[in-house]
DNA sequence: CCGTCCATGTAAACAGTTACATGATTCA
DNA sequence: TGAATCATGTAACTGTTTACATGGACGG
């Protein structure tokens, strides 16, 4: 994972490890988070790799290293980012979220097959959690399995959300609509101005 | 993370590491995945911590042993049950959810304050990823950088369906709404059949 | 001259996966 | 009789976090 972040962002750009450290923090750092203590031994793996390559530099008395993707890094990169996404392997979202936020790398009709599959994963996804709710969901357990239920019910919702996103991203629509859009009304926001 | 799963399964029932795998699979299997290489050790270090016990049982030639939860095991997940939900720890979703899964086993008064916490905290986030919305969704980005705003915008919608879950669950309210309320249509399940 | 940022790293521990290895039991 | 399921485990590896350790540069 961290290893193709770091490609990604060594894609446009020569970096330092701190400044990877930075540039992932206000990227992806929304929903993938790293540390020193993995930024590092991760390039010096890379580097022995051939995949990213070294210039150190001196500014003043004070060295960095500043590092560079090779053509065999960019292949790898780009391997990895038309990876089929399936949807069933634990910490699913943080992974395919990280290879979406590289997708304006990858050339159009491969972004919108991905896309497409992925939309479809998480519909079949979807019929299997929606099969689980009337087995779960009985008066007895509304009562006993509320939160276990609750569960269920939470990965419904997201997965519906989900697919909204999918069918909004495959298009290339604007997202104003997706999470602006009137319906979607928040009553418990206290000191809110407008209609 | 497991430990506390399998002492949350071990709560209401003795079971075998087998057993639990199967427990797992169809109960918070939804949203974790567990294999035996991760369950026996687990299994193993719960002992030697004194939280559960084992009971060797004969079936013929066959041996099983059966887990069972002790005293300061049920106090060790109980304070598990009780610890804050802080969002900003990179694979939240699924510790939250995990939690939540087994939130049925504490006092009403406390399950509410956790969701509240919950829900406070998850407002934050929304707000602080509002916040960049403007920053970065100018027209320029919305050519150039279309799929690193689109996971921006997916943060949002998520975490706006995430806070009206909360409410649902905070007020105890029925989830059918919540998944099958009307706004929510779906366009394009026209014609497809599960697969 | 002091605090904050820039900059690089290591060691230990943790949590878990994958693949392997073994063997009994049940049922068609 | 052989496939599926029950049942337990290990070894090697992967990827990561946490805490530690060091020191130069820059601005107020």
């Amino acid at each position: 994972m961290l290893n193709s972040i770091i490609l990604g962002m060594l894609y446009h750009e020569k970096l330092t490890g701190y400044d990877l450290k930075k540039r992932i923090e206000n990227g992806v750092g929304v929903f993938y988070k790293a540390s020193y203590g993995s930024i590092y031994p991760t390039l010096k793996k890379l580097s022995n790799e051939g995949l990213v390559s070294v210039t150190e530099e001196q500014h003043g008395a004070r060295q960095k290293k500043l590092y560079d993707i090779t053509p065999q890094g960019r292949v790898a990169f780009m391997n990895w980012l038309k990876e089929p996404i399936h949807l069933d392997d634990g910490n699913s979202k943080q992974s395919h979220l990280a290879r979406v936020y590289f997708f304006d790398a990858l050339p159009a009709p491969l972004v919108h097959q991905q896309l497409l599959e992925y939309e479809a994963n998480n519909l079949q996804y979807l019929d299997r959690l929606l099969a689980l709710e009337p087995i779960f969901d009985t008066p007895e357990n509304q009562d006993k399995h509320y939160y276990k239920l609750s569960t269920l019910y939470y990965g419904i919702a997201i997965l519906r959300e989900t697919l909204r996103w999918c069918r909004h991203a495959r298009e290339r629509r604007p997202f104003h609509e997706l999470v602006h859009g009137g319906e979607n009304d928040e009553p418990n926001r206290s000191n809110d101005s407008t209609p």
